[in-house]
DNA sequence: GACTAAATCAAACGCTTGATTGAATATCCT
DNA sequence: AGGATATTCAATCAAGCGTTTGATTTAGTC
């Protein structure tokens, strides 16, 4: 059994010198990459994914043991990245901006790391969109151990922001944050099928300045009672014909 | 070859006697609809969905033609039915009410069909989150064929509910509508997890009632202007600190 | 009861899958 | 240079895949 060079690495060895083996491991990263955004995790074989690397079939169990390896290895290369750089920006936002700080800047601080910059941009951005949408024991797991904490401060930044509004009101909301963000990086391209093309969520930067207002007015709408009796404010009739 | 019965059914056939064959149908139609919502359609194995439905291994060729004709029909088994259900509603919305029809009611018109109901409850829904998750071609182009027409028409009713509201900002709203729809279908448990459990996607009835009041506001909020440079009633600053 | 057609079944087909092996090769260190 | 190590490679493994087959059983018709 040849020993793999997944236990002696993660100190020095995989920054410093063996030049030799990090480039295939890097290549096989992205092709695994784009081809799971692609096709899923279940879609696409290992020898897909080599062959698209350029390397050896037996490449991928080399440096990462297995598939699972693989696609956790994917997901990690990033992951990490992007909750540091949310906790970064939404630390920026409760401390220089006179308070309180603006929705506007926590969502985009929530939004913004995971779909453009050093980590979101390019093809990560899809295959997390697909992971999530997998939703397999293992996506959860991944999900849960890299993005739990930094979720969980947003939804408590949020809170501060927003005392007056139910706390079953605010996680509601923020579900559906959540679905609008996955929706958008997954993105099937319904709304462009539907439209004509006109408005692209692949695009970061534009998606970028069309949820964060819109989300941030979202979460700023007065709260309704959502309980069975309606007592709303606006209008009544929320049942069916 | 012994000849497929799809060929020669959809007539009086498939209504009228053979209920010999139409059983074990209908339990490998369940049991492919509950497999493939939980581990999606290249997670699950046809050997496994006919040993699910206590059928023989050959059965879901024999009776649908290939592993992809399954899942079609799985698909169309209740799709049409929810965007017809999706059509009354609205027409429902158009004429009934003193207008301008309300638009919860419209939300609520497109959305409740396919939550619960007749083809909407059950696993259907989340076979169908998975389904529009998975964004292959075929998907693409299954939701295509049953609901680009009955969409398009709620694009047009809420156009028509918000005549001040920009068509890129209706798009933008609706893609967000989308996603949280898809999202609560599809229910990866993220907000149980990070809020203990307290709100329930999985639940038609309480998903509704939060989601519809929400997306309603949401639609109806007044429109900001999105290009590049904001001149927006409420403050600036949507960039990055 | 004999004929026909629909449905079920056990078995096998060819193929791909993830994984493993041991030899060959490239690289680094002293 | 030389020995140790890390990596690549072709070949192979057992297992599982979707699909097909031909015989067998079941139901409906005359």
């Amino acid at each position: 059994m040849t020993a793999l060079p997944l236990e002696k690495a993660g100190e020095e060895a995989a920054i410093a010198g063996d030049a030799r083996g990090e480039a295939t491991r890097q290549r096989i990263l992205d092709a695994a990459q784009r081809l799971f955004s692609e096709h899923g995790s279940n879609g696409v074989s290992l020898r897909a994914i080599t062959a698209e690397a350029g390397a050896n079939s037996a490449a991928a169990n080399y440096h990462f043991g297995s598939k699972t390896g693989l696609l956790e290895a994917v997901f990690a290369r990033h992951a990490a990245g992007i909750a540091e750089e949310r906790d970064t920006m939404l630390r920026a936002c409760r401390e220089e901006i006179d308070r309180p700080p603006l929705l506007e800047q926590i969502v985009r601080a929530f939004l913004e790391p995971g779909m453009r910059g050093q980590h979101g941009g390019h093809g990560f951005s899809r295959f997390r969109g697909r992971l999530l949408a997998e939703n397999t024991e293992q996506t959860r797991d991944l999900y849960a151990r890299y993005f739990n904490d930094s979720t969980g401060q947003f939804l408590e930044a949020l809170q501060n922001a927003l005392p007056d509004l139910p706390a079953h009101d605010l996680h509601w909301r923020f579900h559906v944050l959540l679905g609008a963000m996955v929706y958008t990086l997954a993105n099937p391209g319904r709304i462009q099928v539907l439209t004509g093309g006109e408005c692209d969520p692949a695009d970061p930067d534009q998606a970028l300045d069309n949820l964060v207002p819109m989300l941030a007015q979202l979460l700023r709408n007065p709260a309704m009672t959502n309980t069975k009796s309606p007592n709303s404010p606006h209008e009544l009739n929320t049942n069916q014909a």
